[in-house]
DNA sequence: GTAATTCTTGATTAACTCACTCAGAATTAT
DNA sequence: ATAATTCTGAGTGAGTTAATCAAGAATTAC
């Protein structure tokens, strides 16, 4: 149950892009220093964002990142699954990337009691998460 | 956000212990045939458990191992601190085992972000492992 | 057009964790 | 005694995490 520190220096990236959204472009130096995240790492965090849609890029002097959508249809949840895979606690309880569980004495459409409670965990982070944007982030609170 | 499989067998261990409690003692290969858990992987997790005094055993010929307590007074949360350590995602909002985060740039007390949405996750996540108990765990369904 | 700056790609690595496995000692029943 | 069982502690191979490094490609300033 655990976040890795990846998705934490993603999370904080993503932050420092949502507070210049609109205004200005920030390069990874700057996201490093203000956020504490080592360089070359945050670099790999952020080309994954970017392959996933979220941010865009440019190259050379003047370069750097900025979101490519708005603050507010950018969901944690999205950012989580892109870096550390799969909200569910469990690969059979989830939703964006099931798999079937292997050594599971209980038949594919029994009832198996982990799956069903791991079923309701994962419902209740997915609730939090996908519904929790960039803007409610920044702000250090959920509306509604 | 993963469930180890520590924690899997340990609650499927607990299951088959909880359907014959108060009749019967379990050997661990019974354990391990009827959950399909690699027996010697059981025997570290049932010893865990024991030292955490959930289960009692015996040693010898007719040993085994029996739920030392009620099945409705342990709950899945207890048995996953246990096994796999704090439910929290981030160290900085256990309840458990707090631990202050090394690189964050926010202040002790000061609003972190990544601090407040994993906060409402820890609590959703303990929300419902803190008051899921074995019984409700064997009867599959949650009751209020 | 050259140099400086910045993003981009791919490889590599050290440390750690996960999921076991094994050998041998201690305890109990017959 | 012998056989059956738990108990202890150590070891292991594969994979993951959290980086680090080197070289390449694009962009801008001059």
């Amino acid at each position: 149950m655990k976040l890795s520190k990846k998705s934490e220096y993603g999370l904080r990236a993503l932050l420092e892009l949502t507070l210049v959204h609109g205004k200005m472009t920030l390069q990874r130096h700057q996201i490093a220093t203000r956020q504490h995240i080592p360089i070359e790492f945050l670099e790999q965090i952020l080309l994954a964002l970017k392959r996933a849609g979220l941010l865009s890029s440019r190259r050379g002097v003047k370069g750097g990142y900025a979101l490519i959508k708005s603050p507010g249809e950018i969901t944690l949840g999205q950012v989580i699954r892109i870096l550390d895979g799969p909200l569910a606690p469990i690969g059979c309880v989830s939703k964006t990337a099931y798999q079937k569980c292997s050594d599971c004495p209980y038949a594919e459409h029994a009832q198996c009691p982990v799956q069903h409670v791991m079923g309701t965990v994962r419902d209740a982070i997915a609730d939090i998460l996908d519904h929790y944007t960039l803007n409610d982030f920044v702000s250090g609170h959920h509306k509604g």
